[in-house]
RNA sequence: GCGCCCGUAGCUCAAUGGAUAGAGCAUCUGACUACGGAUCAGAAGGUUAGGGGUUCGAGUCCCUUCGGGCGCACCA
C-alpha cells in the first residue's frame, strides 16, 4: 500500500477543475487557464494575459504564482517557457481519482444541476421522398447532439420537422391521383417538363390545406407509410428518433395565419409585390437593396419562413425551451439568421433563450461534388447502408457485428472531422482498421471487454509505475471536460478525437503492461485501468451513437 | 456585383490568440511466436495559398491579391 490517497474535497473528479480551483486563489480572480500540455501533464497559462494589466514581466508572475498557489501536494509545478506554469500531478491523486471514477457509473461527468429543455431539430426529410445521404449528416449530428445533451441531464425535445405539407407533396397527390401507383420521381419528371401539371399540382395543395378529404385521405396513408418507412431506417442506424418525434410541418398548419397577424400587429411586415415580408436590418438582396423574409407568398400562400416562425413560437413560448437547435445543412445559414432576426423582434425569442443553427458541409463525391450516384440521383440511404454493412461483413460475417462496424463506420466518418467543413465520402478511409475510424475504436474497445472477460472478478485499486498505464489513467481523467465542452460547442469531431487518442493510448498499454499475467497487486491495478478505459470508449461511442461490440 | 465559409505534410484531417504547427494514410526501419498483430516503437515529410498590418505572442484577428465552395424575393 502506498500513502493514504490526497483528498480531492468534494470537487469534480477532472484534474483540470482541481487544478484550476487550487491556482485560483493565488490569481485574485484572473483565468487560471488551466489545459492539458505537451510539455507537462497541465499547464496554466494565466501569467502571459496578466503581464500587460499588471506591467510585469510574464516569467516572473508565474514564479509568483508559483510561489503563493497550495497545490496541496497535488501536483508540483514549475515556471517554463515565456511564462507558463507547467503542472505535474503527482502519481497518487491520479490513481485515487481513478479509482473513484471506476466506482462511478457516469465515469465522473456530473448531471446538470439547472436542466434546460432543449429542442433538437434534426434529419427532417421531405415526407414525400425517399430518404437520401442528403439527410444523413442532420440525422447522424442531431442525434448525437440529443444522446450528449439527455446524458448531462437536459430535458431533450427531439423534432423531426417532416415536410409533409408543401409543393413536393401536391405534386405527389395530384400524381398519384392521376396515375394510381406510380413513383416520386416519375412525378418529379413530369413536374420538370408540363407547366399543366405544376399548375394542377399547386391547385392540389391548396386543396390540401384547405382540408379537401379526398385528398387528405391519400395523404394520410402517404404519410403514415413515410413514417414508418423512415422508422425503420432510424432503427438501422441506431438513431433515437420515435413516432412520437415527428412534428411536421402540417401540424403547424392552423398557426400559420396567426403567426403572420401577430407580425402584422407588431409592425413588422410589409407588403412588397403582393407578398408579405418581414425586413430584418442587415441583409442585402441581389440588387443591393434590403433582402425580405416572405411569411405570406403573393397566392397567399404560406412558405417555410412562416412554417419556421411558427415552429420557433411553438417551442419557446409553449414548449418553454430555453435552447434551440436546428440542425441544418450550412447553405440555409442566411435563412436561420433572419428567421432568428424576426423572431427576436417579435419577442418570441427572448434574451434568455438560444437559437443555434447548427450547420454542416456537404457530403462529397471523390470528384469534390455532391455526393451522388453514378446516375446523377442522390444515394438512397437504405443502399449506402446495404454497401457498408455488405463491405463490413468482408471483416466479419456475423450479421450484427457487420451492421455494427459498417454503419458505425458511416457514422463515425460523419462526426470525426469538423460539421462545419464537407468531407469526402470514401469507404477505404471510412472503414479503414487503422487511424481516426470507427472500427479502430471499436477494436479496441472488443480487446478491453476480451480481457475483462478472461480477468474475472476484482477489487478495484489503481497504483501507477509504468509510463504507459500513467499516460492512460491521465487521459481517462480528462474525459468529464471534453464532453462538457462538446455539449456546448456540438463540435463531436473533439469527443471523436479524444476517444482516438484515448484507444491510442490504450493500445500502447496493452502491448507495453502484461494484465492478466501481472503479479498480484499490478494485475487488479492495470485491470481497473482497463475497466475504466473501456467504460469510456463505450460511454463515449455510444454518445456518438455508435454500437460497441464486446467481441468483433 | 454583394455577403458568408474555406485554402495547413504527397493524401485525408487536427490545433479556446500561447511554447518546437500535431495525427492518420501512403513511404522507409524495427518489435520478446502475440492477455485479440485489426497492434506497437521509430524515421522522414511544413515559407499554414501570396503580400501587408495589429499584438509581448498570429494557422487563428484586420486589410488585400489569387484560388475553391455556398448564399443572395415568393422551392423547402
Amino acid at each position: 500500500m502506498g500513502p493514504p490517497p490526497p483528498r480531492t474535497d468534494g470537487l469534480p473528479m477532472n484534474l483540470e477543475a482541481l487544478l484550476a480551483a487550487r491556482l485560483a486563489p493565488a490569481l485574485d480572480g484572473a483565468d487560471p487557464a488551466v489545459r492539458r500540455s505537451p510539455h507537462a501533464d497541465y499547464q496554466s497559462g494565466a501569467a502571459l494575459p496578466l503581464a500587460r494589466t499588471l506591467g510585469r514581466a510574464p516569467r516572473d508572475i508565474a514564479a509568483d504564482l508559483v510561489a503563493r498557489a497550495d497545490l496541496g501536494g497535488l501536483a508540483t509545478a514549475e515556471v517554463s517557457g515565456p511564462g507558463f506554469v507547467n503542472l505535474t500531478v503527482a502519481d497518487e491523486l491520479i490513481a485515487a481519482v481513478l479509482t473513484e471514477l471506476a466506482g462511478d457509473a457516469r465515469l465522473g461527468v456530473p448531471r446538470v444541476e439547472h436542466p434546460q429543455t432543449v429542442i433538437v431539430d434534426y434529419s427532417g426529410p421531405n415526407a414525400a421522398k425517399e430518404l437520401t445521404v442528403g439527410h444523413l449528416r442532420s440525422t447522424v449530428i442531431g442525434d448525437a447532439a440529443a444522446r450528449i445533451l439527455e446524458w448531462l441531464g437536459h430535458d431533450v425535445v427531439r423534432a423531426n420537422h417532416l415536410g409533409d405539407w408543401g409543393t413536393s407533396f401536391g405534386m405527389l397527390i395530384e400524381y398519384l391521383l392521376e396515375h394510381p401507383g406510380g413513383t416520386y420521381l416519375d412525378a418529379r419528371t413530369l413536374f420538370a417538363s408540363s407547366p399543366e401539371f405544376q399548375e394542377r399540382s399547386r391547385l392540389r395543395v391548396v386543396k390540401m390545406q384547405a382540408g379537401d378529404e379526398e385528398t387528405l385521405d391519400l395523404w394520410r396513408k402517404l404519410v403514415a407509410g413515410t413514417k414508418d418507412q423512415l422508422l425503420t431506417a432510424y432503427q438501422r442506424l441506431g438513431v433515437t428518433l420515435t413516432g412520437g418525434d415527428f412534428a411536421g410541418e402540417s401540424s403547424y398548419h392552423d398557426q400559420l395565419a396567426p403567426v403572420v397577424a401577430e407580425l402584422e400587429a407588431k409592425g413588422l411586415l410589409t407588403e412588397s409585390d403582393g407578398a408579405l415580408c418581414a425586413w430584418p436590418a442587415g441583409f442585402v438582396s441581389r440588387e443591393g437593396g434590403p433582402l425580405p423574409l416572405i411569411v405570406r407568398k403573393s397566392d397567399g400562400g404560406f412558405g417555410y419562413a412562416a412554417t419556421d416562425l411558427a415552429a420557433l413560437r411553438h417551442r419557446t413560448l409553449s414548449v418553454g425551451a430555453t435552447r434551440l437547435l436546428y440542425v441544418v445543412g450550412s447553405p440555409q445559414r442566411t435563412h436561420f439568421e433572419m428567421v432568428f432576426a424576426v423572431a427576436r423582434a417579435a419577442g418570441w425569442l427572448p434574451e434568455s433563450v438560444s437559437a443555434e443553427h447548427v450547420e454542416f458541409g456537404s457530403v462529397l463525391g471523390a470528384d469534390g461534388k455532391m455526393f451522388r450516384s453514378r446516375s446523377g440521383d442522390a444515394v438512397p440511404l437504405a443502399a449506402l447502408l446495404d454497401e457498408a454493412v455488405t463491405r463490413a461483413a468482408v471483416l466479419n460475417p456475423d450479421p450484427a457485428v457487420a451492421a455494427a462496424v459498417g454503419i458505425g463506420a458511416v457514422k463515425y466518418a460523419d462526426l470525426g472531422a469538423d460539421r462545419r467543413s464537407g468531407y469526402v465520402f470514401d469507404w477505404d478511409r471510412m472503414l479503414a482498421l487503422t487511424g481516426n475510424t470507427g472500427p479502430y475504436l471499436q477494436y479496441a474497445y472488443a480487446r478491453i471487454s476480451s480481457i475483462l472477460d478472461k480477468g474475472g472478478a476484482f477489487t478495484a485499486g489503481v497504483t501507477l509505475g509504468e509510463p504507459a498505464e500513467r499516460a492512460l489513467a491521465l487521459e481517462l481523467l480528462a474525459f468529464e471536460p471534453v464532453v462538457t465542452g462538446v455539449a456546448q460547442s456540438l463540435e463531436f469531431h473533439r469527443l471523436a478525437a479524444y476517444l482516438y487518442g484515448l484507444a491510442a493510448l490504450f493500445n500502447t498499454f496493452h502491448q507495453q503492461c502484461p494484465v492478466l499475467r501481472a503479479a498480484p497487486g499490478v494485475r487488479e491495478s492495470r485491470l481497473t485501468l482497463c475497466l475504466v478505459a473501456a467504460r469510456t470508449l463505450r460511454r463515449g461511442l455510444d454518445l456518438l451513437g455508435i454500437a460497441s461490440p464486446a467481441r468483433l
